[in-house]
DNA sequence: TGGGTGACTAAGT
DNA sequence: CACTTAGCCACCC
């Protein structure tokens, strides 16, 4: 039986599992979705899980992905079809108003 | 038992 | 839009 810390690491997985292509959560969605506030602790927990889970889904209250991960994740969202938009600084964002799921 | 860290967030300047 | 501040919580020494 798992100990409930790895119950929590087991709850975020599911959801992020379950973002269809195309779409996105940010780190505070899936931690509601969870019934926790722990935006962070979902951060940590994507940190850790490595290319087994769908990590480029989910991303800040803001859009960007990840911090040092902008690269890969852009090629993932241009092969979903995620709809995106052009910062000024040459990064992507993802447009939330429409990429937006709700678990 | 206590403190530092981080793939976060909202609000203020 | 860029930067700062304070709040947040799971995880690791």
């Amino acid at each position: 039986m798992p100990g409930p810390s790895a119950e929590f690491v087991e709850r975020v997985l599911a959801v992020v599992e379950a973002i269809p292509p195309g779409h996105v959560m940010s780190y505070g969605d899936v931690a509601a979705a969870i019934g926790s506030r722990a935006a962070r602790g979902v951060g940590q927990v994507m940190a850790h899980a490595g290319a087994e889970v769908p990590w480029w889904r989910v991303v800040r209250a803001s859009g960007e992905p990840p911090v040092g991960h902008e690269a890969r994740a852009a090629e993932h969202y241009e092969a979903e079809g995620t709809p995106l938009r052009r910062t000024a600084a040459g990064g992507i964002r993802v447009r939330l108003d429409a990429a937006r799921w709700h678990g």
